[in-house]
Order: C-alpha cells, then sequence, then structure tokens
RNA sequence: CGGGGAGUGGCGCAGGCCGGUAGCGCAUUCGCUUUGGGAGCGAAGGGUCGCAGGUUCAAAUCCUGUCUCCCCGACCA
C-alpha cells in the first residue's frame, strides 16, 4: 500500500498539507498565497455555515450584503483601525486596461480618483451605513451578520490557516447601551465556544485578548482558543466590544428616551475558513482527515463488493435497503459503486477524505446478513448483523462525536500546564502546549516573552478565577494567571 | 528586506561536475485479467528543460544577465 500522507511526527507541516491535499479540500492558487476550495472543502464550509447561520439566527441576527470596495478615504476615519490594516491591503488604483505589445496592460487613463481598497474587514463600509440607518433608540439595536470574502495581503500563508483572500461571517451590532454592547460580545463568544465544542469537537479556551493582540480598534478582544495536535495555539474565532469608536468616527448618534444624543455602542465578531484548518488540526491522523459526524459531508459511506454481475445485482439491493433506512433516519449516507476502483483504494480515499463511518457490503455479508462497519477516528473494524445496523449507525455517529471531542479534551488537558519560573517556562514551552502562567499586565514584559520564547499571551481567559502571584519575569504582583502558547 | 534552496510532460523528481537522439515514478488513454485495504500485464499520448544573451560543429548541461517560486527569519491572526 501506497503511504501518500508524511507522518505527523516527522514533519507536521508536511503533513498537513497532505491531508488537505488527499482529502481533495484545497489546493495552491496561481496567485501566491490564495487557494482554489474544492467541492470537498466547500461541502465541510458550508456545513459549518450552515451550522452557525442557524445560531446567529436563534440569537436574532439577520444577514444583509455589503460592498467588496471600501473607499479608501473610510478606512482611515478611525485611527487604530487604519493602523492596523494599511500594511496589509489590496489597492485598486486603476479600471482599465488596454492592449500592448505584450498582451495587455494597465490604462494611466483609467486611473481612479479615490483608491478602493478591498475590505480586509467590513466596520467602516458597514457603519456608513449605519450612519444612515440609526436616528432614535427605537432602531437599535441593529443585529446583522455578513457571509463574504475579505482580502488581507498576508507576507506568509498556510492553506486554510492564512490565506491572503478567505471566507468568514462577520456581525456588526449596534446597541443602545455599553452594557448591552459588551453582552453582545459575550453571548457571540459563547455561540463560537458552542459551535467549537459541540460541532467540530474542538475544545476552546475562551478568554480577552491583551492590548498588542487587540484587534484594531476595538475596545475588548474577545477570542476562542484552540490547542493542534502539533501543540501550538489557534485563534479560533474573534469577538470584538468596540465601544463608541466607530460611531465617533462615522458620527453615529441616536436619540435616546430622554431626547438626549449619543453615540451608539457596537460589537463585531468574526469566523473564517480558518476554522477548517482547526478541525483539520484537531482531529486528523496519518491516514487522512478526520470530519466529526455532525459537519461531515458525507456521514456514512457504503461500498458494495462483487465480482459477478449476479453478486453485483444481489449486492446492491442488499446495499440500497440499507441506505434507505439510514436516509429514513436522516443520515448522510453516499453509495459508492464506482466500478473502476477496487475496493481498497476506496477504503483509502474514503478515510483520507474523513468520511465517519464506512459500510463494506460483499457477497459474504449478504449469505451472512451482516454488514462490515469500520470507524474513521479509530480504524476499528467489524462484523456486525444486517438487523438493526441503521439504528446503530444512528448511534454510533454520535459515540464518535463525542468520543472525538472527549480526545481532543483530553489531549488539550495533557499538554497545559502551570508554570511558575520564567526558567521553566522557557524550557516547557519548547514542549508545546498551553502553559498558565502569572505576568505582571505590561506590554513591555509581554514583547520580553516573545522575543525571548516566540510565545505570545493567547488570552486572559474568563473561567479563571483569580490567584495572587509573582509575575515570571519581572517578579511584580500578578492577580492571575494567562494563557501562554506558541500560536499559528 | 536578510539567510538558504529550487525552476525539466498534469504532479513529484533524476540527469548537470565530465556538452553528443529528453529520462523515471505517479497520473491520463486503450486492451485483457482483476476487485474483502491504495491491482497486474501490454500498448499509447504528452516536454520550446523559467526567460534572454554568449561560448561551441553541438547546450537541460558551461558562462553572463534576468525573472519566478519555496523554506527559515522579519511582518501578520
Amino acid at each position: 500500500m501506497a503511504k501518500r500522507i508524511t507522518n505527523r511526527n516527522d514533519d507536521y507541516s508536511q503533513w498537513y498539507l497532505d491531508v488537505v491535499k488527499e482529502a481533495k479540500l484545497a489546493d495552491h492558487s496561481p496567485v501566491r498565497g490564495c487557494m482554489v476550495i474544492r467541492p470537498h472543502g466547500f461541502a465541510l464550509w458550508e456545513n459549518m455555515k450552515a451550522a452557525l447561520d442557524k445560531m446567529f439566527k436563534d440569537t436574532g441576527h439577520e444577514n444583509a450584503y455589503f460592498p467588496l470596495f471600501i473607499p479608501k478615504s473610510f478606512l482611515s476615519k478611525e485611527a487604530q483601525h487604519v493602523e492596523g490594516f494599511a500594511k496589509e491591503c489590496a489597492v485598486v488604483t486603476h479600471s482599465r486596461l488596454k492592449s500592448a505589445e505584450n498582451g495587455v496592460e494597465v490604462d494611466p487613463e483609467s486611473k481612479l480618483e479615490e483608491e478602493l481598497i478591498v475590505r480586509p474587514t467590513s466596520e467602516t463600509i458597514i457603519w456608513d451605513s449605519y450612519r444612515n440607518w440609526i436616528q432614535s433608540y427605537r432602531d437599535l439595536p441593529i443585529l446583522i451578520n455578513q457571509w463574504a470574502n475579505v482580502v488581507r495581503w498576508e507576507m506568509r500563508t498556510r492553506l486554510f490557516l492564512r490565506t491572503m483572500e478567505f471566507l468568514w461571517q462577520e456581525g456588526h451590532t449596534a446597541h443602545a447601551t455599553k452594557e448591552e454592547a459588551v453582552e453582545e460580545t459575550e453571548r457571540m463568544l459563547n455561540v463560537y465556544k458552542t459551535f467549537a465544542e459541540d460541532f467540530m469537537a474542538m475544545p476552546v479556551i475562551t478568554g480577552v485578548k491583551t492590548e498588542s493582540e487587540r484587534f484594531a480598534g476595538a475596545v475588548d478582544t474577545y477570542c476562542i482558543e484552540a490547542l493542534m495536535q502539533d501543540g501550538k495555539a489557534l485563534q479560533a474565532g474573534t469577538s470584538h466590544f468596540l465601544g463608541q469608536n466607530f460611531a465617533k468616527a462615522f458620527d453615529v448618534k441616536f436619540q435616546g428616551k430622554d431626547g438626549e444624543h449619543d453615540y451608539v455602542w457596537a460589537t463585531s465578531w468574526g469566523v473564517s475558513t480558518r476554522l477548517v484548518g482547526g478541525l483539520i488540526m484537531t482531529h486528523s491522523d496519518d491516514n487522512g482527515l478526520v470530519i466529526p459526524p455532525k459537519l461531515a459531508p458525507d456521514q456514512v459511506v457504503v461500498v458494495p463488493i462483487f465480482k459477478s454481475d449476479e453478486q453485483k445485482a444481489t449486492v446492491l439491493t442488499y446495499a440500497h435497503s440499507i441506505i434507505d433506512q439510514l436516509k429514513n433516519l436522516g443520515i448522510r449516507v453516499k453509495l459508492d459503486d464506482r466500478e473502476n476502483y477496487n475496493p481498497g483504494y476506496k477504503f483509502a480515499e474514503h478515510e483520507a477524505q474523513g468520511v465517519p463511518l464506512r459500510v463494506a457490503v460483499g457477497p459474504r455479508d449478504v449469505e451472512n446478513s451482516n454488514v462490515e462497519l469500520a470507524r474513521r477516528d479509530t480504524l476499528e473494524k467489524n462484523i456486525v448483523p444486517r438487523e438493526g445496523i441503521a439504528e446503530q449507525i444512528d448511534q454510533l455517529l454520535k459515540d464518535i462525536q463525542t468520543d472525538l471531542y472527549d480526545a481532543a479534551k483530553e489531549r488539550t488537558a495533557n499538554n497545559t500546564r502551570n508554570v511558575d519560573s520564567y526558567e521553566e517556562f522557557q524550557k516547557e514551552i519548547e514542549k508545546g502546549g498551553f502553559i498558565y502562567a502569572h505576568w505582571d499586565g505590561t506590554p513591555e514584559t509581554e514583547e520580553k516573552i516573545k522575543q525571548d520564547t516566540k510565545a505570545t499571551i493567547r488570552c486572559i481567559p474568563l473561567e479563571s478565577s483569580g490567584e495572587n502571584g509573582k509575575c515570571m519575569v519581572t517578579g511584580n504582583p500578578s492577580k492571575r494567571r494567562v494563557l501562554f502558547a506558541r500560536a499559528y
């Protein structure tokens, strides 16, 4: 058997790339840093979208769509915001091409009076609209989400984890009071946590970013952080309390019940196709992708095995009867009846693509009223009776979902520890994983740790109860431990 | 922008030092045999060797220039 995926422990980056390619999720594009999302990768993303979208609707949000192009002047209205994004913007300067000796060239005559920025995020263009939508407290809150693509001109990219163009959702809400906006920020953070844990089976730590890691233009950035199999952390989602920063920049005021005018309070929150990268790195193994059943485009694949035409007829009839039962239970099931591939090829391919359960049926099984059932997560293979198979599979899919979560949870716990001295920290950080340690709260200390160890403060955890201690670097007092890791 | 590496069929690579008909694996197409863990045999198609100059009877190979991409940093979530 030809092994096509690099061993995880030999070269984690290569392994990741191999899994993406072998699962047919995405390819590199002709444009550096962009990616082609293939049907299987997109189907996975669409399942994630559907689950998230439902959660957004359930919390009162509506979808809308705003322009791809942002006038350059908009971006500069919020000082922090422009500073954060200025260095990574795609800028449209011209509107035409004209023929030239070697094909076409930009027509200098078509230079735009004001350049357009391809959105790196949509706060500015959205708040420009909100100014017109909001006059009174009766217009609030505004709870809007947008599914879109954005562009950030990154230096170094990796499929799904950091691409120049990526797909995401961005929620942008406007509120009458600070309390309401903070509540919304936390509510959406919890939506993300629930999604990550219940659907992706990826345990996360929730927390607040330090000043230096905060979103450009936010007052507070909340985040979920997950630990990957190689011991590096992944920021999987962010929810920002924007205060009145954008309302002030775009002059969005409302009149309250009391007749007074005040600036609107804002939040924004987003997750992206990076989640697909997180999913891969949380569960997959050296045979390829592993997808939790709730998100798997195909939850079950049925592989018929036969030689003669006679066998083919009976095996396919047998297979279809199982498929019908599974469909009646609402299970997403696919029949792989391609005749130009042998069963071994199909087994390996479905494993590489992460299908949670495989059912193989051949003449032997028909004869004995059995099926062969194989779990993707544990690679266990069993011959089980045909009787009651649909119900068994239904239960098994639920088991796989929770087992995947439990395994990831345990792995994360095993790679999380408290450290008290900086000497120990520098040693421990080399092993990867999450480290809880005391920090004096200054950006200077944070920067020194980053310079020394490449570790960053992933967040100030929300869960932690206070614990008095001393900063591991300066010895200054600290009221709680913060979460450190090397990150993607 | 610093340090390293690479450009040769669709993909992955060898050949280069020592110039002499363009090779291998995978993939593709056709045929037969196969099909319970990535099939076997036979045949076929497909490449201006990144680009531009130079040296030579002759350049993938030597020389000069140039472009692009990748990796490690820097930057970035």
